[in-house]
DNA sequence: CGTGTTTGACCCGCGC
DNA sequence: GCGCGGGTCAAACACG
């Protein structure tokens, strides 16, 4: 409120509730009076007492009759006066504060204290002005009057009382205030810690469930595949044509790389000069023998596979080594129709290249994780050369640093094809899928939503996030082989395998608290079969309810309700041995997904914006 | 001034 | 050995 001016809606306001010097008129007059410097401040005083007191009274209502003489005036003030004083010791307190405020507002120079506040109540309880001394003091008027005058003495000490109550109270007030305020900032605090104590704890379980489901997945493979081979090794061998290709060219290189190991040569030549750009170490980094850079492109060609898959070939005992590292070149892409240069996925990215790609006139721009310092991830964005509206985003490397929720939608997603890519990929104690069981994988191509790339020189599992009919169908490009996922999608493999994956994925359930968490009882209860095996007899229900429910809030423009419903679907259709659930969430997931792709686009605009 | 983007140069693997 | 293509670097630049 401007100095000396009050609005009309203010005054009334005021005055309502105050009484004193809370209408325009009061507020002008006090105004003037406050601001006649030449006078004294005992005269400055008076004045504002006797201005108060006046204002207090006809704002109150209490009429004075003109028509009165001064000693009838005296008396029916001191009546109206002893009427309003209850009313007055109640609003005594508010009108501190009050005045206290619109002292402050008005920047008015009087009255900005309680010492000022006690004066001029001590002024409120004095005669008025028009109280003649010259009245007969023997009158009953007098008396009333003096009984007034008593009562107002009274009450200047009560009121005293009660202003300096009313000042510690409303300090108290404030100081709790401010109590609950360092308190708020404090819990925050404390809930950020434990956010991050539980983060780490999830991770170390994340950790310890990979190790504890590498050694069975072993198991389940060497069983699976000598099954597969027996059963389908005469009738099935040009019904995978698409697996074989990627099988076979795993095998033409591992056979390859048996003979000799140039690509080991060429790699370690290369070595020196990508090892220097790689900033974080890795445990499983450590063990890949030969490749000093985790992300290093260059290790991710055909020959870095092909070495792999030849040691692993050769040495069995390495390939938990092997089934890391191939699966930490894993690339996860995504496509998305997006107007938007990139699409959002929660995490913060830099942009620090950018090239023009071979049959595509749409320039490739390379991005990395700036969400922590030294984090490998890295991520390509191009726009598809036949649909300029579709944005194909590939994912790759491993985040050394918790995700925030805003980024789990994408990671929890991309995690579950890349586990799956990766898993059933290298997984088998001879280096090579089993084709068979990746043909029966196969057979399901309604359900089936992603297409792993053979003809890439690292797995890259493609999600395509574009299709109106049905989103989960992946394309499936020559050189390509689709991969039926289970309930589409696989997060709680990719809890299980989080450490290796492409961290995106792993990082994703690492961070999300309610999701998970149920990945992670997910992954208590049961021990995660891979992915052919899940598909088989074991679905994965948390992955179907975790992707419904990131398909959901992906999706939903109302994002509270998306956010519901996807908490309801995990919590429904988390129970591991709950199939029923478990197709159900596959459904919704279905369905949600299906709408999925135009709000990722909406989405991304929007953080784009 | 710090941060992010742009862009030409460079490195490397691979195919011929 | 050379050229091509993919990927990255880093100086210059833009922006808040």
């Amino acid at each position: 409120m401007e100095r000396g001016s009050g609005s009309a809606f203010e005054s009334e306001s005021s005055t309502r509730f105050f009484g004193i010097n809370q209408n325009k008129l009061g507020m002008n007059s006090f105004h003037r009076l406050t601001s006649q410097g030449k006078n004294s401040s005992m005269d400055r005083e008076q004045r504002i007492c006797s201005f108060v007191n006046d204002n207090k009274m006809t704002a109150r209502g209490i009429e004075v009759p003109v028509n009165l003489n001064r000693r009838e005036q005296a008396a029916a003030v001191a009546v109206g006066k002893e009427e309003v004083m209850e009313e007055e010791d109640d609003r005594v307190l508010d009108f501190f504060s009050e005045n206290k405020k619109r002292s402050r507002d008005d920047r008015l120079p009087a009255v900005d204290d309680g010492h000022d506040h006690v004066k001029k109540e001590n002024c409120d309880r004095q005669p008025p002005p028009i109280s003649d001394p010259d009245v007969n003091t023997g009158l009953h008027l007098m008396t009333t009057n003096s009984k007034s005058d008593q009562s107002t003495v009274d009450d200047s000490f009560s009121s005293d009382a009660e202003a300096t109550r009313a000042k510690n109270e409303l300090t108290i007030l404030q100081a709790e205030l401010q109590r609950m305020n360092a308190e708020n900032q404090r819990l925050k605090g404390m809930l950020s810690q434990v956010s991050s104590s539980y983060t780490a704890l999830q991770m170390h379980l994340v950790t310890y469930m990979q190790q504890k489901h590498k050694a069975e997945i072993t198991q389940d493979h060497e069983v699976v595949q000598v099954k597969s081979d027996q059963e389908n090794e005469k009738h099935e061998r040009h019904d995978h044509r698409l697996p074989r290709q990627f099988f076979d060219s795993a095998r033409s290189a591992g056979e390859a790389t048996e003979k000799n190991e140039p690509s080991q040569t060429s790699l370690d030549k290369r070595s020196p000069r990508t090892h220097k750009n790689e900033i974080v170490p890795h445990d499983d980094e450590k063990n890949t023998k030969g490749t000093g850079r985790e992300e290093s492109p260059d290790s991710e060609n055909q020959g870095w596979v092909s070495n792999k898959i030849s040691k692993l070939n050769n040495n069995p005992k390495d390939a938990n080594q092997v089934t890391d590292a191939t699966m930490r070149k894993a690339r996860v892409s995504v496509r998305a129709r997006s107007e938007a240069p990139m699409i959002s996925d929660g995490c913060q990215w830099r942009k620090y290249g950018q090239k023009m790609a071979k049959g595509n006139p749409c320039p490739r721009a390379y991005y990395r994780c700036t969400m922590a310092v030294g984090c490998p991830v890295r991520k390509q964005v191009q726009r598809c050369a036949d649909d300029r509206s579709i944005l194909i985003t590939t994912y790759e490397g491993n985040h050394n640093h918790p995700l925030p929720p805003a980024a789990m939608a994408m990671a929890t997603t991309t995690s579950s094809a890349a586990s799956m890519l990766l898993s059933g990929s290298v997984s088998s104690t001879d280096g090579m899928i089993n084709p068979s069981f990746l043909s029966r994988t196969i057979l399901p191509c309604s359900s089936s939503m992603a297409t792993i790339s053979a003809s890439a020189p690292f797995p890259t599992v493609t999600l395509d996030l574009t299709h109106q009919q049905n989103p989960l169908q992946f394309q499936r490009p020559p050189a390509h082989f689709q991969v039926a996922f289970p309930g589409q999608l696989a997060p709680n493999f990719a809890a299980v395998n989080s450490a290796p994956l492409p961290q995106i994925f792993g990082q994703a359930l690492i961070n999300q608290p309610k999701l998970s968490g149920l990945h992670s009882s997910q992954d208590h209860s049961q021990s995660t079969p891979p992915p052919h095996l899940m598909h088989q007899s074991q679905p994965a229900p948390f992955a179907d309810t975790l992707s419904a429910a990131t398909a959901a809030i992906a999706s939903d423009p109302n994002f509270t309700a998306a956010l519901a419903a996807a908490i309801s679907s995990i919590i429904g259709g988390a129970h591991p041995n709950n199939n029923h659930n478990v197709a159900a969430a596959a459904n919704n997931s279905t369905a949600a997904t299906r709408s999925s792709h135009g709000n990722v686009c909406s989405n991304s605009s929007m953080q784009q914006q």
